[in-house]
RNA sequence: GCUCCUGUGGUGGAAUUGGCAGACACGUUGGAUUUAGGAUCCAAUACCGCAAGGUGUGCAGGUUCAAGUCCUGUCAGGAGCACCA
């Protein structure tokens, strides 16, 4: 059969859409299966090759799911919130209700041409009020279980775009957008407190099937550490200064303490300092410093001591100085350390600038040349003298703080809460009124969704102020508690806030009373197989699922981990090996590919040029392999009935069924590609081939070309779509073959390859082998002094 | 600095529990077909060597009958986190 992909990939894709043969079915009796792949954000650009990777991985598990008999339900939607978008819209003056329209059009159409059988009555856009009614929903649910709160903090400003940036728009201290200087600005910000589930989200990740580096990134990004809290008590004033340390057992090392700049021990006991003016000095030079500089000179410790305050150390009394340094943050522990030196590389360097004491306690290192930070015998401190394990140590001295009414075990967490505001357009309102009786009051539930205004300006205002801000119409209103004049909110939800949740709401796309139906929810979920980018393993992965964990405590949700599985797939370089990006002009366009070889050849080209996980540069030549590929398995209709019926055909058709549907569930996509092309070569070697056996063959390539494989299935009469028919089985007597290649090995060297029956027994085995003429000159006037025999794999004589 | 991953032909990449290194594909070379180009088909293709044979999975060691795979050290590249007390 000729292979026109032009006439019958649209042809299948109507008849597909027609027969609605991708819908899931809520609540039916077959058993669920749920696929999810990352929502796109539609950028002006349109998609690229790299999408089309991404999504075919579940596109192949998807449709071998459905021929195996699943309710599958592979949903796709937009996540349209976000800057590039409102950075076009201020560049050319269009909305971006418009451009974001127009960019979904376009990912819709470029999406359907690649025939990814996605349930497209399920779509979803997250700035459809429908859809941003919930999230603010959701967000309302958070702020009345107190998971929402506002803070000061420092934030990445930069003053040419007057935009308040997140760290991830502000990568190497430049402006993402004018490529300025980023710098600090103090503001007041919103919060979402992640850190109360930080164990939560430990803990669920036992239970879940993640890739083990998916799981080792999320582990990092929550950092737990153990250790304890340690009361120092401040001379002067008898206070207690709280620190956290993970080394306890060094306490009797410690010669001083640092604090950070920020820490309100200093403003409380101003009156006592004798240098108020040089702490002051320092803590505004801190201020300055943009995140890049103070990571980038992380070598260099600066400080200033703190005249007037001195602490007393809990365990051996001695008195300390106290320091200020901006090597100690506010953000983690209590934003003071005990320094010891002697066994801290930060607190070492630190001392020997300021000319602090260093007094070794653990046996092993010297203090003339750095930090000690191995294990050792303990030394110079008192009741733990003469220890060898770390372990005892801290746990000694854990109970003797403890007893003492000085320190306790405690915990503490890397991560961060959760900054959750931008100073920006195209976002979710946050729906909350500031009330000057009320404080803050929530939008009432029945007033959601909190529309966003239209506006014709979308430039951010002077010092980093939202759009939303000039909006006097939108401003003004109404406390709903007081009924008084009040302001509303008039910062935005980050990107990450839609994405959040949306896997819940294709469960029920369209429901208005809910963010979706309870029963549906627990006939769905969990989401059964979760695929995406490295990127996303930590913030959305996190976010989500702390939103998920945050629903299921209220009962909402009938699980508390969303994703049951979750694989990640390798980035798509261009032809020069570069990450694919608009600037170097290496971008390649699904559309072109398509036009040019077809959906079927695209899709397997992806899936077929590497490692499914890995990178990998796109080799427009290597195409050209695949596109022969399937243009000789259309030819093999010709060789339908031709010759008689060979079992070696059967017996290459059945491993390859094994091989192909084991791998697809491995992610080993190129390796299934690569047995089907060595069972192609094997039958056109046999030149005979049964309609029974190239029927078997259709259904084992449709998940990978499925325009093709209905046109091949009709062509032979087959039962309904392809897509639809069953997933082919293989018999496991017919994957044996009965004649098998052994290797030969004198010494461990390959000498020769034997053909022995399947069950061929070890004596006839070596017998055959030690007869073979290549390998007898090697066995030669020589004793054999072990044989070793691998059933099925190698024969090896060892000889002397 | 810490955590993790990866180093295999000219190229992308294969290789269950340690068991024939280089599957499959691209490219290249030769041949067939063709007016020609293209397409297609056949053959060869890790390296050295005419051959017998030898050498080969970043590098150096080790364990083993047998190592791409396990162990120790080392180098290179990539990703994430980054003064985390």
């Amino acid at each position: 059969m000729k292979y026109d992909f032009s006439k019958i990939e649209p042809k299948w894709q109507k008849i597909w859409e027609e027969k609605g043969a991708f819908r899931a079915v809520d609540f039916d009796k077959r058993p669920k299966y749920y696929a999810l792949v990352e929502f796109p954000y539609p950028s002006g650009a349109g998609m690229h090759v790299g999408h089309i990777k991404a999504y075919s991985g579940l596109e192949v598990i998807s449709r071998k799911r459905r021929m195996q008999g699943y309710n599958v339900l592979f949903p796709i939607g937009f996540d349209a919130y976000g800057l590039p978008t409102e950075n076009y819209a201020i560049k050319t003056g269009m909305h971006p209700r418009v451009v974001t329209d127009k960019n979904i059009e376009k990912f819709t159409s470029q999406l359907k041409r690649v025939g990814f059988s996605f349930d497209w009555s399920r779509v979803i856009d997250t700035t459809e009020e429908g859809y941003y009614r919930w999230t603010q929903w959701i967000f309302l649910k958070m702020f009345e279980a107190g998971l929402v709160f506002r803070d000061n903090a420092l934030v990445n400003y930069c003053p040419h775009c007057k935009v308040v940036l997140s760290n991830e728009d502000s990568q190497g201290g430049k402006c993402d957008i004018c490529h300025s200087d980023v710098v600090q600005k103090s503001k007041t910000v919103w919060y979402l407190r992640i850190t109360k589930y930080a164990e939560k989200l430990l803990e669920g990740l036992e239970k879940v099937d993640y890739l083990p580096n998916v799981k080792q990134q999320q582990v990092n990004w929550i950092g737990k550490s153990t250790g304890a809290f340690v009361d120092f008590t401040i001379k002067e004033t008898g206070e207690k200064l709280r620190i956290y340390t993970t080394r306890c057992d060094t306490l009797f090392g410690v010669t001083f303490m640092v604090i950070a700049p920020e820490h309100p021990m200093l403003e409380k006991n101003r009156a006592l300092l004798r240098n108020a003016d040089a702490l002051d000095a320092y803590k505004e030079e801190c201020a300055k410093k943009t995140e890049f500089e103070r990571t980038q000179l992380v070598k260099d410790k600066t400080g200033v001591k703190v005249e007037g305050l001195t602490a007393i150390n809990p365990v051996s009394g001695k008195e300390i100085p106290i320091f200020i340094s901006d090597y100690v943050m506010m953000g983690y522990g209590t934003g003071a350390i005990m320094a010891v030196p002697a066994h801290d590389e930060r607190d070492y360097a630190f001392a020997k600038k300021f000319g602090a004491d260093i007094i070794p306690v653990i046996k092993g290192g010297d203090i003339e040349t750095g930090a000690y930070t191995g294990d050792g015998k303990v030394i110079n401190s008192g009741f733990l003298n003469g220890l060898t394990n770390k372990k005892d140590s801290i746990a000694k001295m854990l109970a003797y703080l403890e007893e003492k009414g000085v320190g306790v075990a405690g915990v503490q967490y890397k991560m961060k809460d959760w900054a959750f505001n931008r100073q920006r357009y195209w976002g979710e309102p946050i729906p909350i009124v500031h009330c000057p009786k009320c404080g803050m009051v929530p939008v009432p539930y029945e007033d959601l969704p909190l529309r966003l205004p239209k506006v014709e300006n979308f430039e951010p205002g002077e010092g980093g102020e939202s759009p939303l801000a000039k909006i006097e119409s939108f401003v003004k209103c109404k406390c709903s508690k007081c009924g008084g004049d009040a302001k509303r909110e008039t910062d935005t939800m980050p990107q990450w806030a839609g994405s959040s949740w949306y896997f819940l709401r294709y469960i029920d796309p369209n429901n208005d009373k809910a963010f979706a139906d309870s029963d549906k929810l627990k006939y769905w979920l969990p989401v059964d197989w979760y695929n995406g980018g490295m990127e996303h393993v930590t913030r959305h992965m996190i976010y989500s699922r702390f939103w998920h964990k945050f629903l299921f405590d209220e009962g909402l949700v009938p699980c508390d981990e969303p994703y049951a599985k979750r694989t990640a797939q390798g980035l798509i370089l261009g032809p020069d090996g570069e990450k694919m990006s608009k600037s170097k002009g290496n971008v390649v366009d699904p559309n072109d590919v398509v036009d040019e070889y077809g959906a079927d050849v695209l899709r397997t080209y992806v899936l077929f040029m590497g490692d499914y996980a890995s990178a990998a540069p796109w080799n427009e030549s290597s195409m050209k392999g695949c596109k022969r590929f399937l243009e000789r398995v259309s030819d093999l209709s010709e060789l339908v009935g031709k010759g008689s019926p060979s079992d070696k055909v059967d017996v290459s058709i059945h491993k390859t069924i094994k091989k192909v549907s084991s791998d697809i569930e491995d992610l080993k996509f190129n390796t299934a590609i690569a047995a089907m092309m060595t069972m192609l070569n094997e039958i056109y070697d046999a030149g005979t081939l049964t309609k029974d056996q190239f029927g078997l063959i259709i259904r084992l390539l449709c998940p990978f070309a499925p325009h093709l494989s209905e046109e091949l299935w009709q062509s032979i009469g087959g039962n309904g779509l392809c897509s639809l028919a069953p997933w082919p089985e293989y018999d496991e007597e017919k994957t044996k073959d009965s004649e098998i290649e052994v290797a030969v090995q004198v010494l461990g060297k390959l000498r020769a390859t034997v053909m022995l029956p399947a069950d061929c027994d070890k004596e006839t085995a070596l017998e055959t082998a030690k007869k073979d003429p290549r390998v007898v000159p090697f066995l030669d006037e020589k004793t054999i002094v072990k044989e070793i025999w691998v059933p099925g794999k190698i024969i090896n004589f060892v000889v002397k």
